[in-house]
DNA sequence: AACAAAGTAGACCGATTTGTCTACACGCGG
DNA sequence: CCGCGTGTAGACAAATCGGTCTACTTTGTT
């Protein structure tokens, strides 16, 4: 893949993640990154299909991250653990490759285009359900009933996406601690 | 107030609510509500000011029916259930003062101003801390050691954000359900 | 050496953005 | 009866939007 369309897309993704899609021109992301507009329209048809381009990219940076991270933990309670000790590091931004922390970039894109049809708004629920199975599969992990599994992992997706919510719209920088102490709450009650 | 105030008002969040913010144009607005740019501009400053009073409105709209709908319920258990129940209504569009449902407004406003000392970013934050609170003073009707209130109030809000987000960017209607379900599983261990 | 792909700078297009302004109309209270 | 507050319609301004295009240069491969 070109070199400028790489550097298109870490820097448009750097603009978009922090001032949200709309409220970033083409013009402000071809200044940011040196590139000229012909060269944006060589690789990108539209805006749009460079907003989808970042959201990929943007998709494989944190799939990777966290799947490294749950990986590398033993099996058991501890992949728990890890998971919000990893959400803890992203909010306080202890983690250099995910940059500083805007929110969920696929919320905010999702708030942005709103509509359930619109493709951008479906990327990125895929991008959600990925994330959702990668969970499923620590949860496997687990000595849990197997008819529990579905349930916990679902519990766990809706503590993830309160705590991303409560740490980027009340900037509560503690909240992947607090999701992390109600799963043990809960998970100690099903084991 | 005056009745075109109210009018741009609520025209405005119907189209703020569906497409964003920063996709709706002030224009769009007075065609559709039929009232003229000069009214809208001798009742606010600016659009952010518009924004602004969208939001209390919303906020307004919001806070007294989830009260409503908590207050009269008798105290204990059924507090919990009548909050995720209310979700569920709120996400299959059985409440018809809320507008079919696009996500929490709050949430998506966050997201297109996603700096925090942005005073929209605040304003949609303390809606947030006033649910919680309301939230609170359900939790201290239940038969729960008083240490625990707090930290089971933090549970309910981070389900209740989680829900919003898997309903609204995942289109799971069902996800108020999900989390009344794991709430149930959380607070039988508490007691 | 030659040729195609990928790059540059930036003028230009029509549409749209927020916001201002003029000129005028209606109703109500002092 | 007169002035003030609220309203209308819409022209206008200055900036920006996404996107196209020309003319030229660089780079890599064969």
């Amino acid at each position: 893949m070109s070199t400028k369309r790489i550097h298109l897309i870490t820097t448009a993704f750097n603009l978009f993640y922090q001032k949200g899609v709309h409220a970033v021109g083409i013009n402000e992301i071809l200044a940011e990154s040196g590139v000229a507009k012909k060269t944006l329209y060589h690789h990108f048809d539209s805006k749009d299909e460079l907003v989808s381009a970042v959201l990929a990219y943007r998709d494989r940076c944190f799939c990777h991250w966290l799947e490294e991270k749950l990986d590398t933990t033993a099996p058991g309670m501890a992949k728990i653990d890890a998971l919000f000790d990893a959400l803890d590091d992203w909010f306080n931004d202890r983690v250099a490759t995910l940059l500083p922390f805007h929110g969920c970039f696929f919320i905010n894109v999702s708030a942005e285009f709103g509509d359930p049809a619109h493709p951008l708004h479906q990327q990125c629920s895929q991008h959600k359900k990925s994330i959702a199975a990668l969970i499923e599969t620590q949860v496997q992990t687990l000595n849990i009933e197997s008819n529990l599994i579905a349930a916990v992992t679902d519990a766990l997706c809706l503590l993830k996406e309160g705590a991303i919510t409560l740490a980027h719209v009340q900037g509560d920088r503690s909240a992947a601690l607090k999701a992390k102490q109600t799963a043990h709450l809960l998970i100690s009650g099903c084991v």
